[in-house]
DNA sequence: CGATCACGTATTGCATACAAAATTGCGCCT
DNA sequence: AGGCGCAATTTTGTATGCAATACGTGATCG
């Protein structure tokens, strides 16, 4: 009837929960029941129910032992490893792109993408204060181009690993790029990765499968770098995608202590309530 | 009250979802819908649908542009890429276990496996006739052998790619071992599997990172072979635990040929339905 | 005779109602 | 006084009913 209200209830549901879940307002290690969720959402149970069970999946929470859901909890080792994953399976992909010698005409437009990446990055470079318009610029064709590489990778299983991994935002190409706009050393960072992006296409073009695989595990590992930096200023990481579901393991004993027996109950798989929750 | 029934039915609707997709009962690229699902399992549509939403994630099915669910097509390329995949993951669990540098008690039980591997393989290459009994033994000890590198590399992240990976049965670290069983050159492979194995457990004892990495690539590389094996002869294919999904690009002809007007509507991204599919 | 529109039917999607399981709090017994 | 057990309430899990959407078929008009 309605001209765009054909949009679901559980994507709407799915797409509500996961940005509660990112801006904080669930925190990591709450247990989310369905009835917050549906009264907090307005949705029905049913696909809220299967809203929840898609965000398992997707690494957001976990089922409780006695039923229900909970944030999860990462550290930033998980970051770390999920940086190495994904710069392994971009590894695969443009090895592959190589090994399939493709034509002129199939690179053309990852070659247009670096090319508007060169411009973009020596616009940040040269100026001072560099708008926060070029950084989108650079977020968007940054994207494009880890998106163009695994397309050239021809391999959809490739694909649907990439999408896994990356379903954890804080592994995506992208998630320390704004955080990177305001440390120290972004020009050199930005140079170095902008070098590897270069080298990568041409190495890809050249069909040199292993260097284009090893210079792509390293280009992830310039994400690396930015987590470090971020580690040293807590308050950085709130502003990476999902940091908000980092939890140090300072934090982690801090909360320990804080709850105390409830946490013992729930060590010992027991379902744990939040106590007085009353609503409308 | 009753001991086992605790059992749910969403996980009884997945597990035989799964089974009849895996038994071929549903084949590859033939839609399910919810009421076929409900009829055949005997079970309400709300955990039918929930498991069907479950099964996509695991990718045996995809949404339809209708709605619905299909069972998806696999190329052997896609195991094929699946299979590096998986070594690629493994490499870097095994190379995070060796640059740990656990100490000899952690070791102890990786030890142990390639011990009992080590008295199968001898074991199996001793008979002419080797025993179904024996390669049972097998893939328990090479199975344990991959779970205990994950184990060992200590990233859950990992464990959850892997995981993924491994949730289409041909991924998995076992799944050609049966068909091996029958092949000619099962002593050539398995002696080759069995060194990798060993000399894995090598690099993981002396920390060497790089070398343990490459030698588990390597190692699942060798499932790429025993594909190649079955892929020339095609009932060989049905064997392995998912084969049933994998559609050659010929059979894909002949089921396009076949299915003619039909397909072209599935292509404009038309809703198709089974035309007359009376049940009961 | 063909194409288009309208109507009928079947299937998906959502919400609610009901049943079962579990935890918490209270009471009783030791 | 403390621990164990029972009961009540909250919450999850399942089933069914209803509404909306989309497809197929038939009829009518050009």
């Amino acid at each position: 009837m309605s001209p765009a209200p054909r949009s679901h209830q559980q994507i709407q549901a799915l797409l509500k929960l996961r940005e509660l879940i990112l801006s904080g307002v669930f925190t990591p290690g709450e247990r989310i029941s369905e009835l917050d969720a549906v009264a907090r959402l307005g949705i029905s149970r049913t696909p809220v129910r299967l809203a929840l069970t898609l965000l398992e999946h997707e690494g957001f929470v976990s089922t409780s032992p006695g039923g229900g859901f909970i944030v999860r909890r990462f550290s930033l080792e998980d970051i770390h490893d999920s940086i190495e994953i994904r710069g392994a399976l971009e590894g695969i992909a443009v090895r592959y792109a190589a090994e399939r010698r493709p034509g002129d005409a199939e690179l053309e437009p990852l070659r247009e993408t670096v090319a508007a990446l060169d411009t973009v990055v020596s616009r940040i470079m040269k100026e001072k204060e560099p708008a926060f318009e070029a950084f989108e610029n650079y977020v968007e064709f940054n994207g494009r181009f880890h998106e163009q590489i695994v397309a050239l990778a021809q391999s959809p299983m490739l694909g649907r690993s990439l999408q896994h991994v990356e379903s954890l935002p804080f592994a995506s190409p992208n998630a320390f790029v704004q955080l990177q706009a305001q440390t120290e050393d972004r020009t050199e960072i930005m140079l170095i990765g902008q070098v590897q992006h270069r080298s990568i296409l041409e190495a890809i073009g050249n069909g040199e499968g292993g260097r284009a695989e090893a210079l792509a595990r390293e280009h992830a590992r310039l994400a690396r770098r930015n987590l470090r930096t971020a580690q040293q200023q807590l308050d950085l990481m709130r502003q990476v995608p999902g940091g908000t579901l980092v939890v140090s393991a300072q934090d982690l004993n801090d909360n320990k202590t804080a709850r105390d027996a409830g946490e013992a109950a729930a060590a010992t798989g027991q379902r744990r309530r939040t106590p007085n929750h009353h609503r409308r």
